[in-house]
DNA sequence: TTGAAAGCGCTACCAC
DNA sequence: GTGGTAGCGCTTTCAA
């Protein structure tokens, strides 16, 4: 441990007061006057006094700790990291100490005693997610989690993946596009997004008596799948527009279609449905920012609100995202 | 708090047997009767007796967490995060909680009761790092930082980014390269490593008779900043390789260079200091796996060894990366 | 407005 | 081998 442990009855002592009124005094209850309040508060600066968190949570029988799990099939994507810091601020703005779960479990679990827990795209037969539904407390998942117990998830914030994905089919239409492609992730890889997604793009194309043109890779593709993918979808000549999952493919997509002769912008158009604006840099690209941090920051806000009040049912709620257009009308050819 | 609240009086009770003894026999320290401890151990489990860990940390004062700062300038990078879930591998391995810590810090700054901290990559005069400072648990930090306190750290762990460049240079020019330029991260812009990676390209540089072709921009740069630099670099015909600082900018440089010309791989040879395999997907890049999971864990590995026995000065050690050669010559061409 | 005492669940130290 | 007791630093309840 660190603190150079200066209790409550250092502070006393040295005072002369109790340790209650210290203790009261430091919180401020209201209880003592205001004028020992402030000599009490002005010692335990000049001490340094620091509150001992095992002691309070022994006696108010909380931990004041939030978890994150952020499953391992997913940590490769850049989205998660700004996620993962807007949950850190979100915990520290009500002074939760947020855990990262590992894959790998200690002996006991240590990640077993926490206030309440967030649980971003994974699938409920993660055993990870199991022994999280077995701890009893309230779990705020982050998009919908195929199977997961209904009356074990108290809150869930989500992403309307359906109606962005037909949102950026638009705005890719609005640009010219008339027979968009979609190099979709391989449903049940992860959450259901890979199902909302298609969806989306199925219900997009039925509605513009737009032919179906979608192939399925890994989230995460091998160049060689992303080159057959690609070829497949492009084997239709009339393809003038390629969305894909994320924008990392589509930034691979982009390096391949370029390699390949392709006039990426003016030929053809691409998009990506999960993004964040500051990992995005390519000029030609017209993706979905999802705003991971702020996503975090309200998984959090979420978690907060139903620890302090649980829910008889499950809360939901929606993360808006927006939509980054094509930039590449105004810049220049060749600026990208 | 969650866990049904079965403590080891509870155990006791039930057992017919004290709460010392259950203790025992739940660590298995040896002093209790080989049966006795099976009984309890099987009671243990089938209560679902999970141990406290507030008690059990108020008593031995420990706090068996540890906290890992990753400073925001760095953030947005694709390294950090396998960094972050090495460390949170490693630290249940030793069944410490791993904390993360956020930027701004709550009222209390709850991350302070932690048995020690791991911070990568940042500068000095971050406000999060000085309080950390303070902290007086031992530090462990993942690669140099300039200006530290060298009585504050009691561990380092750091990459010979001046040898592996110089490494990645000449597996560059084993493959053809004659006249590497390198578009270099700004000196300042992070820790040390800019330095150090600058250091290394200008010996080689000397030390194989290559005239120095240098440019810096930020480990971030935007299309125009990049833009630039390439042009910059490509401004001298003899270059035939461009070297990059981390993968990412590679990947952005090589689409650039595909748009504005050039057939990377074969007119020019690419490579970048900063990577990891997973996410490395360009055949056609030579790059240094800086391998961060194994990194985190470690950094991990030596801040226990440190926490169980404070050294009197600061323990140094190296952390090996391995080169990832450009792969274009064994695919076909087109096949990334 | 303040103080005394109890006790959260655990481990340490002493007895037996 | 096992049990009793004290006490970690804090909050809570009751008393003054």
């Amino acid at each position: 441990m660190a603190q150079g442990s200066v209790t409550i009855i250092d502070l006393a002592a040295g005072l002369g007061l109790s340790k209650t009124t210290v203790a009261d005094a430091l919180k401020g209850s209201g209880r003592v006057s205001e004028s020992t309040r402030r000599r009490v508060q002005q010692a335990a600066q000049e001490m340094r006094y620091v509150s001992n968190r095992a002691a309070r949570q022994l006696r108010t029988n909380s931990t004041e700790a939030l978890a994150l799990y952020i499953p391992p099939h997913v940590r490769n994507m850049s989205f998660y990291m700004p996620f993962a810091f807007g949950v850190a601020d979100g915990a520290s703005r009500y002074n939760y100490d947020l855990t990262l779960i590992a894959q790998r479990a200690g002996s006991t679990a240590s990640w077993s005693q926490v206030d309440g827990v967030i649980i971003i795209d994974a699938v409920a037969d993660d055993p990870v997610v199991k022994s999280l539904i077995d701890l009893n407390v309230p779990i705020v998942t982050a998009g919908h989690i195929a199977g997961f117990p209904e009356d074990r998830v108290a809150g869930i914030i989500e992403i309307e993946h359906k109606r962005m994905c037909a949102a950026v089919l638009d705005e890719l239409k609005s640009r010219g596009a008339s027979r968009p492609a979609f190099i979709a992730p391989t449903p049940g890889a992860a959450d259901s997004w890979s199902e909302q997604v298609r969806d989306g793009y199925l219900s997009w194309c039925a509605a513009n008596g737009v032919p179906v043109n979608m192939v399925t890779i890994p989230v995460i593709p091998t160049n060689e799948e992303l080159e057959a993918a690609l070829a497949s979808v492009l084997s239709d000549v009339e393809t003038d527009a390629i969305l894909f999952g994320w924008h990392d493919v589509a930034n691979r997509g982009e390096l391949q279609l370029e390699r390949m002769g392709h006039r990426v912008g003016k030929s053809i158009l691409l998009g990506a449905l999960a993004s964040s604006e500051e990992n995005l840099h390519s000029a030609y690209l017209t993706v979905l920012d999802l705003r991971p941090r702020e996503f975090g920051d309200a998984a959090v806000e979420l978690l907060h609100e139903v620890i302090q009040n649980p829910p008889s049912g499950t809360i939901h709620r929606l993360h808006e995202v927006k939509i980054v257009a094509d930039r590449s009308v105004k810049n220049q050819p060749g600026s990208a």
